[in-house]
DNA sequence: CAAAATATTGTATGAGCATACAAAAATTTG
DNA sequence: CAAATTTTTGTATGCTCATACAATATTTTG
């Protein structure tokens, strides 16, 4: 009984800290402003938390497993390696989720990682995830070495399309978003390679 | 004689906390910090602006000119419109500049002006200069309609470069994102266009 | 040089916030 | 039901910081 009481309140202040987050980013999350949002008085979070920066951590990992299942939903449905190439893409930009705000949420994530060693693992966590997975779909397709910087051109490709969605003053939709990235990626496979992936399980 | 000591002072300390943001980003500006920076008094920064804000906005407005002085020299020697754009690409990395804490300076940037109207605008500003820097390299060779999609493009590479640099786990150097961000418009653009542009002044 | 103007210092004030915790309320237990 | 336990509330404390400003120092002016 004490487990379940416990878990549900912290369940819930994690999903308040997860709807604050969104609207008003990192900076913007108080103690106050999270009990508010799961509907508890301002005290409580001390109760089942050891401090605020405890929250943020799991909301974090929260944030990015809404990301995260909308990947591997996708992955998983994937006949061969170049629709998976496609699933992590598209993914990586739910219609609900690539939204101005919530863009600019992902944004202050990331400055706080940098001062934060908590959230920076975090942060080296999900990087390391997104690599890997875009590894799988083409490491059959190219030699060891050309496969880091192909990685890190479809990473800062995603990346760069949220900062964009954030901050540029022409928004890019996320269609737009999807259709460019799977251009670029498409002249940097050629042809040949594109068959090949999607002949491979 | 007065308007002299009152540039001077205004002056060193926007340089002041041009220091502290490269080593703090903008949530590590205080009036404090700033003014320590610019070897003056705590009080000082309230006698010579209006308050923080308005030293923040003429130091993100010094920073950037810092960044597009590199574009602006290597553009001015640029013989063709390739080259010119090889010069914005190259401009937006300079060795000294490319760098973890800088780039994380200018996220929080980012990120601020999502809630302050005053930087939005800065923010817009950097962007339609640099979007229509692109833009004035290849308007010849491609019809209006592709022209921003392009132009959205390489700004997606050269802003996703500078976040992969202040946040993921595998940091990229300089030259590789000038050689990646190249390679890409090098697809995009096809060896034709490239050396149409070669030859337009 | 003395009076006036200007520049600088250091600090007081108050706002916003995280956190701890005493008191109150609700729930469980025997 | 009453005592014990758990949960929740509301607030007090102390911290960081922006800003204003009185007091002091420096420079200018006649």
């Amino acid at each position: 009984m004490k487990r379940s009481i416990e878990d549900i309140r912290r369940q819930e202040l994690i999903e308040g800290a997860y709807r604050a987050f969104l609207q008003f980013g990192i900076d913007g999350l108080t103690t106050a402003r999270i009990c508010k949002e799961a509907g508890m008085s301002p005290g409580i979070l001390s109760y089942y938390f050891k401090n605020k920066d405890e929250v943020l951590f799991w909301m974090v990992r929260h944030a990015n497993r809404v990301i995260m299942d909308e990947v591997v939903t996708r992955m998983k449905r994937a006949p061969n390696r170049w629709d998976r190439l496609l699933a992590i893409i598209e993914g990586n930009f739910p219609e609900t989720l690539f939204e101005q705000n919530i863009a600019n949420a992902w944004l202050s994530f990331y400055v706080a990682s940098a001062r934060d060693p908590q959230l920076e693992r975090l942060q080296r966590l999900f990087h390391r995830r997104l690599a890997s997975n875009i590894s799988s779909c083409v490491d059959q397709v190219m030699d060891d070495e050309s496969v880091p910087r192909f990685v890190a051109m479809v990473a800062i490709l995603i990346d760069g399309s949220w900062l964009h969605r954030a901050a540029a003053s022409t928004k890019i939709s996320n269609a737009e978003a999807i259709d460019l990235i799977k251009t670029q990626v498409e002249y940097a496979l050629g042809s040949a390679k594109v068959g090949e992936m999607k002949r491979i399980k």
